[in-house]
Formats: C-alpha cells, structure tokens, sequence
DNA sequence: ATGCCGACCCGAGGTCGA
C-alpha cells in the first residue's frame, strides 16, 4: 500500500503537477493540504481521469484539506474530534481503506495572530494527541500524516532557515509532537533514514530552494503494526524543482499492507 | 533589520504562509 501526503499551495493553480504526479506515483491515497479553495471548486474531474476519487473538506482562500484514492474509502471525520463545534478551519480528514485509518492534517502555522494564534496551534496539537492515544487504546491500524508545522529537532532544518523564536521551533509545539512519539507512533521517515535531512519544504524566497534552507515539517507517523510493514519513507525532492511548484515537496510511504493480508489469506 | 515569493481576496494592495 502506497499512500501520500502533499501540502499542494491551491489544488486549483497545481491541478497539473497533481496529475501528472498521480500518474507517476500512483498512490493507493494521497492526503492534499492547502488546497485553499471549497468543495464545488475542487477539480475533481481531473484526478477522476486517473481513477481517482476525492473526499473534500474544503474553505474559501485558505486551509483545506482532501483525500484522493482509487481505492474505496469511507470518511469517518471531516473534522479534529474535541475542537470547538464553531470552528470553521478546513485542517483534518480522517478516512478508513483496507482496515487503515488514514488521518491528513494541516497543522496551524502559530507565527500568525499573536498569541492567541499560537495559542491555537497548541490546542489543536493537544486535541490531535488525543484523537492518536484514543485511537491507540482502540488498537487501531492508523497513520498521522500531512504538514505538521514543527521542526522537531536540530536536523529537521537547515541552519539559518528559521529563526530561534519560530512558532516552529517553539517548546511548547515540540513538546507537543514528542507526545505523540511517546504515545507510541513511529515517524516512518526517521525509522529509515536517521541522518538524512530529508527536507519537505523549501520557502519560494531568497533562494532557499537553491541554497538547500528546506525544513522537515511534512510528516508520516505510523501506529505499532503499521510502522512494523513499513517499506520505503522519503520527500518526492523532484516536484521542487519543476515550474510553478508547491513550496511543499510530496512525502511517500510504502507499506507491506496488501502483501501481508496476502500472506494471512 | 527587512524583504525576498506566491497564493488568496478581487480587480489594489493587504494578508497570510513558514
């Protein structure tokens, strides 16, 4: 099972490079951040030509998230359980395929908006961890994945590519993903790759694309028996260097899902 | 120190992103 994540800076002006990676990738699902529009102006028809179904849990100008399959998947939450009832930001998914919940995110950025806009970057990370231990004590097969807005370590950044005040960087967000380690979830790509840089972002400014500044902040983290059929992890750094590209890079996941179910058979 | 770039809103230039 190949699944995907990919903060996508508006589906509408990337439909292309979204095309023509489904149709060089072929993920059995790929989670969309940032698709910064609302359902009726998602271009469906576009990813259908592929085979691709969509799930949109869309908003005007910003946020946004989606679920793209060609498999059948069923949404179980088109928003963070335990948020406020009147929030209105388009920033979870939550979709079930083969046994799999599969969750994408789009995590508050928490430089915006003072405070109160950090503020609500750690309530919505507290919620999150929540959701993952619920899930945890339900013995679920699941995954986290999408922009998570942290730069957990040292090694998730270039050096100079953020400031040390960052709501990036700030203790209270990193203490905030730890939890979710601790709880018991495995970032696919640090299990296979402890040192590489493994960048999934680079700022569209003072050539940070060209000088390598990227930071690490898309993830896929993997519940106990999922993170056991773990295959490959790594940024698709490609799309980067395309015309016209996301300041996000896609991040792939293989798993040995099918084959073991396979296997039980 | 600040802005760089690019998307959104709409139809200028402000706001947001990370």
């Amino acid at each position: 099972m190949r699944i995907a994540t990919w903060n996508v800076n508006s589906v509408r002006v990337r439909q292309t490079h979204v095309k023509d990676w489904l149709a060089r990738v072929r993920p059995d699902i790929v989670v969309l951040q940032e698709i910064k529009c609302e359902a009726p102006q998602f271009p469906r028809a576009v990813f259908a030509e592929l085979g691709y179904k969509s799930e949109v849990v869309g908003q005007k100008a910003y946020n946004g998230v989606a679920a793209l399959s060609h498999r059948d998947i069923t949404i179980r939450h088109r928003a963070l359980p335990g948020l406020p009832a009147d929030d209105s930001q388009a920033r979870y998914i939550e979709v079930e395929t083969d046994g799999i919940t599969v969750i994408g995110i789009y995590l508050p950025n928490g430089n915006s908006g003072g405070e109160a806009g950090f503020q609500y970057k750690i309530d919505w990370m507290d919620k999150l961890c929540e959701r993952a231990e619920t899930l945890l004590r339900e013995d679920r097969d699941f995954l986290i994945t999408g922009d998570f807005n942290v730069c957990p370590t040292a090694q998730d950044f270039a050096p100079g590519a953020l400031s040390p005040t960052d709501a990036l960087l700030r203790p209270e967000s990193i203490a905030r993903y730890r939890r979710l380690i601790y709880a018991g979830l495995t970032d696919a790509v640090r299990a296979l790759h402890p040192t590489a840089p493994a960048y999934t972002f680079w700022d569209y400014q003072a050539g940070c694309w060209e000088r390598d500044r990227g930071l690490r902040i898309d993830f896929a983290l993997l519940s106990p028996r999922l993170a056991e059929t773990l295959i490959a992890a790594a940024p698709d750094k490609a799309e980067r260097g395309l015309t016209q590209p996301s300041d996000h890079v896609p991040l792939v996941i293989d798993l040995a899902w099918g084959d073991k179910a396979a296997v039980a058979a």
